[in-house]
DNA sequence: GCCGTTTTCGGCCCGACTGTTTTCAGTCG
């Protein structure tokens, strides 16, 4: 088994989690896809102005999909299996059997051969909700993004029930911001997607490493391309051959972008673009170096190599005079040429840390060992999943000194809310998969890790 | 469409806020 690797100093292989994950088999359908396929069926049947009861139990569906440790593909066997998850009826588990055997659920076809598929994206603009949607599609035909831009640009939308100069106006900013971030994803989902691409690389026998480089390994909050870099056997040059197909074989591919002898790149199913290059072992650190970029941090060394009579690129620093080889191999060796301390990916965005690096006075950077509490939590006592007690429990494990529980306030009447009597708010599942007092679920809440500042959502190493 | 119960059918979460309208509709959390 090779290794993968978000950051040279945390291998990721050595989480327990991602054990788990990389022993799995990697499918195109998994719960988190379905969980997507069942939401947005949700989001679709409300702009068709469908039975609430009925939308909502797509949303609890989803929530159950989203939550649940049972891997929904390899239950799909069984009917009576899925109908033991909370919130999965008859009429869900053969939609998730029809997921997990066709990729895809037949209700949001239908609804987006009726919609197109326009409309989820444009209820991913502020202020834009179904009954929305649905207006500008019954008085103008407006069905995307694009449509909406225009039509407001021609000023179809005066007139239109609710459509003020205040809504329009707040609907171009939308469309402004929404364009800005577009084609970019979490660093999480980013994270997710290079796991599952490493782990599958990673079953060639030649394969020995795969490490995420770019924005992600930078830990940015979002990641444009993936870029993925192999080393190993099978990836030295004139031997790449069967690298290059087992990576085209690679079963989340939506399209194939380029498919050269050292770089292959394609689309996910959700847009992504994925770089993987296959690199020979002794250029493995100035790549590394390279993809991960940022760019202005590898403009500002390049020219520190040359005024010191160096030449740096994707494959080696090298002497100008000769052109041999100085270092290329790994990182620090690359940095320690160039009379620097070798610095972590997060700091390499051209803001003083070359000249720190030069001085030995680079600053460090906050690891997930010095994080001593957690001070946002929820429990089953509102919209938590897990009680105070294990909560504490969880805590303890990761070596935390203090934790706040911040339970929400009943004023925040979905969410059950403390103050109410016992048991109240945990003896059904509300919206949002609310609290399962008792649940098997002991998962810590999912917003732990959002709070705790760390870009990686989970709790403990 | 799910759940609990009545085993066949009724119930299913709520308030603040904003914009638009003038008492309300829609979004958000």
């Amino acid at each position: 088994m090779g290794r993968i690797e978000l950051n040279p100093a945390r291998p990721l292989a050595r989480d327990p989690a991602f054990a788990r994950y990389s022993r799995a088999e990697v499918r195109s359908v998994d719960n988190k896809t379905m969980a997507r396929l069942l939401s947005e069926t949700a989001d679709l049947l409300e702009i068709d102005n469908a039975d609430s009861f009925r939308i909502r139990s797509y949303r609890r569906a989803a929530d159950a999909a989203e939550q649940t440790t049972v891997d929904l593909v390899e239950a799909a066997g069984d009917a009576a299996r899925l109908m033991e998850i909370d919130g999965i009826g008859k009429g869900m588990a053969a939609r998730l059997q029809s997921m997990a055997r066709t990729g895809s659920l037949e209700q949001r076809d239908e609804l987006l051969k009726k919609y197109g598929g326009g409309v989820l994206e444009l209820l991913k603009l502020p202020g834009m909700g179904p009954k929305t949607v649905a207006l500008l599609w019954a008085a103008a035909k407006i069905g995307s993004i694009d449509q909406l831009w225009e039509a407001i640009g021609g000023g179809r939308l005066n007139g239109l029930p609710r459509m003020g100069a205040k809504q329009v106006e707040r609907l171009r900013k939308g469309i402004e911001d929404y364009r800005r971030s577009a084609g970019r994803f979490r660093i999480d989902r980013a994270a997710e997607e290079a796991e599952r691409i490493a782990a599958y690389l990673l079953k060639l026998d030649g394969i020995d490493r795969v490490t995420p480089a770019g924005s992600l390994r930078r830990g940015r909050e979002t990641v444009g391309d993936l870029d993925l870099l192999a080393t190993g056997p099978a990836c030295e040059p004139g031997r790449t051959e069967a690298a290059v197909a087992h990576v085209a074989a690679y079963p989340g591919i939506h399209d194939m972008i380029v498919k050269g002898e050292n770089k292959v790149s394609f689309h996910n199913g959700e847009g992504m673009q994925v770089d993987v290059r296959l690199l020979p072992t002794a250029s493995y650190g100035a790549a590394l170096q390279y993809f991960t970029g940022s760019k202005g941090h590898n403009v500002a060394l390049r020219q520190r190599a040359l005024k010191m009579g160096y030449t740096l690129n994707e494959w080696a620093l090298a002497r100008l005079d000769d052109g041999s080889a100085v270092a290329g191999a790994s990182e620090e060796e690359i940095y320690a040429a160039l009379g620097l301390t070798a610095m972590a990916p997060e700091l390499r965005e051209n803001l003083g840390e070359i000249e720190c690096a030069a001085r030995g006075e680079l600053p460090q950077v906050i690891a997930l060992e010095d994080i001593r509490g957690d001070v946002h939590m929820h429990t089953t006592a509102s919209d938590g999943r897990s009680s105070i007690r294990e909560m504490a429990e969880a805590a303890a494990a990761c070596g935390y000194e203090y934790i706040a529980i911040t339970d929400h306030s009943k004023n925040l009447a979905m969410t059950g809310g403390i103050g109410r009597e016992a048991g109240v708010g945990a003896d059904r599942g509300g919206a949002g998969g609310g609290p399962r007092a008792g649940g098997p679920d002991s998962r810590v809440h999912r917003n732990r890790g959002r709070h705790s500042g760390r870009r990686d959502a989970r709790p403990c190493r």
